[in-house]
DNA sequence: TTGAAAGCGGTACCAT
DNA sequence: ATGGTACCGCTTTCAA
């Protein structure tokens, strides 16, 4: 069934199908009911790739995601989709790991695909050499940002205020009278660089001294954390509370404090449902997906019909406490 | 840049640059040769929409997913995303949620956007309405269950044993002398039914009664199975174990169990993530996502190029001890 | 081995 | 308000 059978159903031109097809005000009502009847009646369906070669555009949008497995990419993909559906935009996903040759690989792929926009989910993005692909196919599509920052023409970011969820973290606990904190993070993607010069802000605003034997790397993994974090309670520098950049990463500390009898604030980041499994559970930073990501679909949908909008949109951040949040 | 440049360029005509295109075996190493150097020079990239419409196959495989938020969805789409790429598919996402209705609208929807095959992923698809519409879906494209089982004809469904995981555990639980274990659950989908089937297994093997009381359907919501097993323990009928359903249910459990001081055997599902997180470590059986998800699209892969592949594929689970395992 | 040309199923412009 | 028709860019059949 194609859009030349329902013509001759209907007894009119492919022409006046296709504007019934596209709502165009311009068919009668009478016409407009009669083509339908036989759209309905032989339930047909528009071929996809025919409406795309001609509009050059499927609806679809590309999600550009480093890891979907990730707990938090995972509900930010949940949250864009969802919402993208609103506008019945479909999703191409594309997971690409953590290498950029990956990521601009699959960014072209994407691009490839004719997408009618991209938008990047916890991409890593940071190098100059990969903006230059990122300006590139800027140049083609909107591209997107979740809580990540590219000030480039036709990048539109929208974040959340991390590095001031951390310093204010930070302020906080120096007012319980803590002044060594451990800061755990594992890359340094743009917002992890925020986090961590938030650490930076919050000690120097006190007037404190920068302790870099108290910023460590440590991989996203439990038990390698655990470890690590022990390794520090046994002969490292001695600290009294912990912020982590990821709800894993706490949680990892927080076995080791477990197995060392010890107890001390921990904050955690994204306030997953990893901060709520752990035991106790775990006070985390909720950068707020359920906003940025319908933003971020928003944005676009203005973006696509044509409306101006703003290059960079920031939200701030919130602090769920649970039971890992005061001393002693 | 489009074909016809390219022939223009190449001095050859457009069903040559075709053929070069497609890999087709009747072109002289020479002229294949002179074409390839034009489309690497002009950086030619093939239109998709046009190539879609003449193939009527954009190599794009339809994921229907209930929840990529929850972990282990995630995790499926994550496996599933990659092993598609290897084969050059693109990953078409589509998240339904648990209503039926929605599900069958989104599985139209895919099958309108003509993907070459539908995978679903922790559907609800059980009722035999649904099934209707499934069947019909499976007399397009090749329909591929994961974890689930459909039976009809061009459904394919990959899934675990985990009927006889829980069998298994219960087998174990009354090794070590416990007769009362307390089932939670969730939804009764294909999956959760085989689970509750293989706990009343174990018990009918071992000669035992069937205990309505102890098995218990919750929401899956850390604090709401929290206080159900809260209430439970100060009110309900006594038990010295727990399994449940998933992991996210037996954290819950395991919450309700740290608040009133106790110990006992908590066996979760899926091996997810959470299970980890949880203090102490929760033991869980791991459902082999890692084997389903590329075994799934093994499949496909043959379908697709025409190979006959079984209907049903089943392994079986693997349980991972962690510190919620022994009594006392 | 190569080329010409007829689809594929729509969109959109130009007439009427 | 409606119809005719030239695209869109590729695949594929048929001839040469």
């Amino acid at each position: 069934m194609n859009i030349y059978d329902i013509a001759a159903c209907s007894g009119v031109s492919i022409a006046t199908v296709s504007r019934v097809l596209n709502n165009s005000p311009s068919v009668s009502p009478k016409t407009r009911e009669k083509v339908l009847r036989v759209m309905q009646q032989e339930s047909y369906t528009p071929n996809a790739f025919a409406r795309g070669l001609g509009l050059n555009s499927m609806h679809m949008i590309g999600l550009l995601c480093t890891d979907v497995s990730d707990t938090y990419y995972a509900k930010a993909v949940s949250l864009v989709e969802k919402r993208l559906r609103k506008d019945s935009y479909d999703a191409l996903l594309c997971c690409t790991g953590n290498d950029p040759t990956d990521q601009k690989k699959f960014l072209q792929l994407l691009l490839s695909k004719h997408v009618d926009a991209v938008i990047l989910i916890g991409s890593a993005f940071k190098e100059d050499a990969q903006n230059a692909y990122l300006a590139q196919a800027a140049k083609e599509v909107p591209v997107v940002i979740i809580n990540g920052l590219v000030e480039l023409p036709g990048v539109y970011c929208v974040l959340c205020d991390e590095r001031n969820a951390v310093r204010q973290n930070v302020h906080s606990l120096l007012h319980q009278g803590i002044t060594r904190i451990l800061y755990l993070y594992d890359v340094l993607t743009y917002s992890g660089c925020q986090k961590r010069v938030g650490y930076q802000d919050g000690l120097a605003e006190a007037g404190l001294p920068e302790m870099p034997e108290l910023t460590v790397q440590v991989p996203k993994s439990i038990p390698e954390v655990r470890d690590a974090v022990a390794a520090l309670l046994k002969d490292g520098p001695s600290f009294s509370a912990i912020l982590a950049s990821e709800d894993l990463i706490a949680i990892g500390a927080l076995k080791a404090l477990q197995n060392a009898g010890l107890q001390m604030p921990v904050i955690g980041f994204n306030n997953s449902i990893l901060a709520q499994c752990a035991s106790p559970g775990l006070t985390s930073v909720d950068n707020m997906l359920e906003i940025l990501c319908p933003t971020a679909v928003g944005l676009l949908e203005k973006l696509l019909s044509g409306e101006p909008v703003p290059q960079k949109t920031v939200i701030s951040s919130r602090l769920v406490e649970r039971e890992t949040f005061h001393a002693n």
